[in-house]
DNA sequence: GGTGAAACTTCTAATAA
DNA sequence: TTATTAGAAGTTTCACC
């Protein structure tokens, strides 16, 4: 998959609508001395070429009663296991990413669960798929860094 | 921090809203047999109340030239550098995630990069920073699951 | 490529129920 | 709390640069 090449006003633009997807295109066009018309054509070149790809809400997890985070690092039987033992974490909707890796792990997940013993379940239904051999949990005791926009503004100045 | 009560009517907007952050509240309230004024006034009281934290755009990095995922765990040489690590993480923009944690590492973050060689320079620096005893470091092959949406539709169910 | 204006859609706040 | 409403604001298209 090839770069796309992006100017210095898309930029502006996608930085906008990260910090608030909601931010009016004519407030942007404003910011930028140029029309609502110029940023909507722009904004849909850039979704019709799949670089922005949509848009979601941040919410509170915390206040939803969801605190706890953990990753979990996963061992494998067999390495040929991995899709069938992925269809059934798939089926865990407290797992919200997981990755197939090279290095200590075959997959890697993270968890987001209520508490304690809440996670503990989770960790326990993961233990208990056919062709994992053990589990590796790491507790979160602070997101200290979650911040998609340094590296936006990176790759900007990148390009 | 306390759960908040959120009604189904809260759990359907948040589950469009979630899908597509610009869908119109006219649609929704469309959808929901209810006005668009009422709309309103429950995304602003979510807000209000910090449920709904903000929004942010889904963007391909891939498409923009980052196609690296890796995991790296961090082992400290004494706890109470913890803080001073993570300033200088903190200073690395492709660390996009990083966590303090119980298990096998002290500190434990996400990176994205470029390419190989790109991941290699991110992760040397990271072990150059005083008090950081070593690494290990997962890459990522593939991003299987990566999904919110399935976890907002459990805790509506659950609250 | 971009603009500006027209036509259309959506938002928002006040009022009323 | 919710609905209605109406004016303000935002979006989108298009003829023309």
């Amino acid at each position: 998959m090839a770069k796309f090449k992006l100017d210095e006003v898309d930029h502006q633009i996608l930085d906008m609508l990260i910090e608030n997807t909601r931010t009016p295109f004519t407030d942007i066009a404003k910011k930028l001395l140029i029309s609502a018309g110029t940023v909507h054509v722009r904004v849909k070149k850039m979704e019709d070429a799949g670089i922005i790809r949509g848009s979601s809400l941040t919410l509170d997890y915390v206040k939803l009663g969801y605190s706890f985070i953990a990753y979990v690092g996963i061992f494998l039987e067999k390495t040929h296991q991995t899709k069938f033992v992925l269809e059934r974490l798939n089926q865990i909707p407290y797992i919200t990413v997981a990755h197939i890796t090279t290095g200590k792990f075959n997959i890697f997940c993270k968890i987001r669960a209520k508490d304690t013993k809440h996670a503990k379940d989770i960790i326990f239904k993961i233990d208990d798929i056919d062709g994992v051999s053990r589990t590796e949990t790491m507790i979160s005791l602070e997101e200290s860094i979650n911040d998609k926009r340094r590296l936006m503004h990176t790759i900007f100045n990148d390009l």
